[in-house]
DNA sequence: CACCAGGCAAGTA
DNA sequence: TACTTGCATGGT
C-alpha cells in the first residue's frame, strides 16, 4: 500500500468509527476567525464562552469589535484564558482586516492559499496553525491544519519523525491527500477527537484506539 | 490537589 | 540557531 492510500485509510477508519465532526459551523466566517485565535492552546469550551458573550452583545462583527478598546475586549473574552494576550492579538487581526480589505474579508478570497497564508502570518499573534485554521475553516480553502495531536498520533504510528516541524508535517499530509477542503476539514477534526480520547501525552489508551485496533499491519 | 487545553512570540545564551 | 518562559481560565 502506498503512503497516500495509507493516509486515506487512517481517515476512513477514524471517520467510520467516530462519525461526522461538524467542526466550526460558525454563523459567519468572522466568528470562525475569532474562534481560531481564542482557542489557541485553550479548551474549545472556554473559547466558546467568549464567543457567546461577544455574540450576545452583537460584537461579533469586525467593524464593531474594532471600536472596542483592548481592555474592554479583554474583559469580554476573559473565560477564554490568556485574555489580555488574546485581546491584543484580536486587535492586531482587526487592524489587519481594516487595512487589507476595510473589513470586507470576503474580498480576501481572491488570493491564493499561499498569498493569504503569508498575509495572515504577518499578523502578530497568528502563527501557522491559526493561519491554516482560518484559511480552511473560514475560507474553505484546502490548507491542512497540523496540531500537536497530528504530530503525536502519526509519530506513534511510525509515519513521521519526532523532529518534524509544523511545515514538514503540513507538507507530509498535503502531498498525500487530494486538495479537498471538505476532506482537510474533517481530517483535522477527527485527529483532534482521536487524540483527545486515546492519544494523550500521559497514559494514552492506544489499545482502545480505533487506529490501533483496525489498522494493525497495514503498512 | 495537579494537570492540561484545537499556540505563539519574546527572551536568553 | 536552539532552548526556555509567559500568558490564564475552567474542566477533570
Amino acid at each position: 500500500m502506498n503512503s497516500s492510500s495509507l493516509i486515506l485509510k487512517y481517515f476512513d477508519t477514524m471517520s467510520s468509527q467516530l462519525g461526522p465532526s461538524n467542526w466550526w459551523p460558525g454563523e459567519t466566517p468572522f466568528e470562525v476567525m475569532v474562534g481560531a485565535i481564542l482557542t489557541q492552546n485553550t479548551n474549545w469550551q472556554n473559547a466558546y464562552k467568549a464567543i457567546l458573550t461577544l455574540k450576545d452583545k452583537s460584537l461579533l462583527e469586525p467593524g464593531k469589535m474594532y471600536l472596542l478598546t483592548e481592555s474592554e475586549l479583554a474583559e469580554l473574552i476573559r473565560p477564554a484564558g490568556y485574555f489580555r494576550l488574546k485581546a491584543k492579538r484580536l486587535k492586531n487581526f482587526l487592524f489587519f482586516l481594516k487595512n487589507e480589505c476595510a473589513f470586507n474579508y470576503s474580498t480576501l478570497e481572491k488570493y491564493s492559499i499561499n498569498q493569504l497564508r503569508t498575509k495572515l502570518l504577518g499578523v502578530n499573534g497568528i502563527g501557522p496553525e491559526t493561519a491554516d485554521s482560518i484559511i480552511l475553516y473560514a475560507f474553505q480553502k484546502p490548507s491542512f491544519v497540523v496540531d500537536s495531536y497530528t504530530h503525536r498520533i502519526f509519530n506513534r504510528h511510525g509515519l513521521v519523525h519526532q523532529e518534524m516541524d509544523y511545515h514538514e508535517l503540513r507538507d507530509f499530509f498535503m502531498l498525500r491527500l487530494p486538495e479537498d477542503p471538505v476532506l482537510f476539514n474533517e481530517y483535522h477534526a477527527l485527529i483532534v477527537r482521536v487524540g483527545k480520547k486515546w492519544c494523550q501525552k500521559k497514559s494514552p489508551k492506544c489499545s482502545e484506539c480505533p487506529l490501533n485496533i483496525y489498522l494493525q499491519n497495514q503498512e
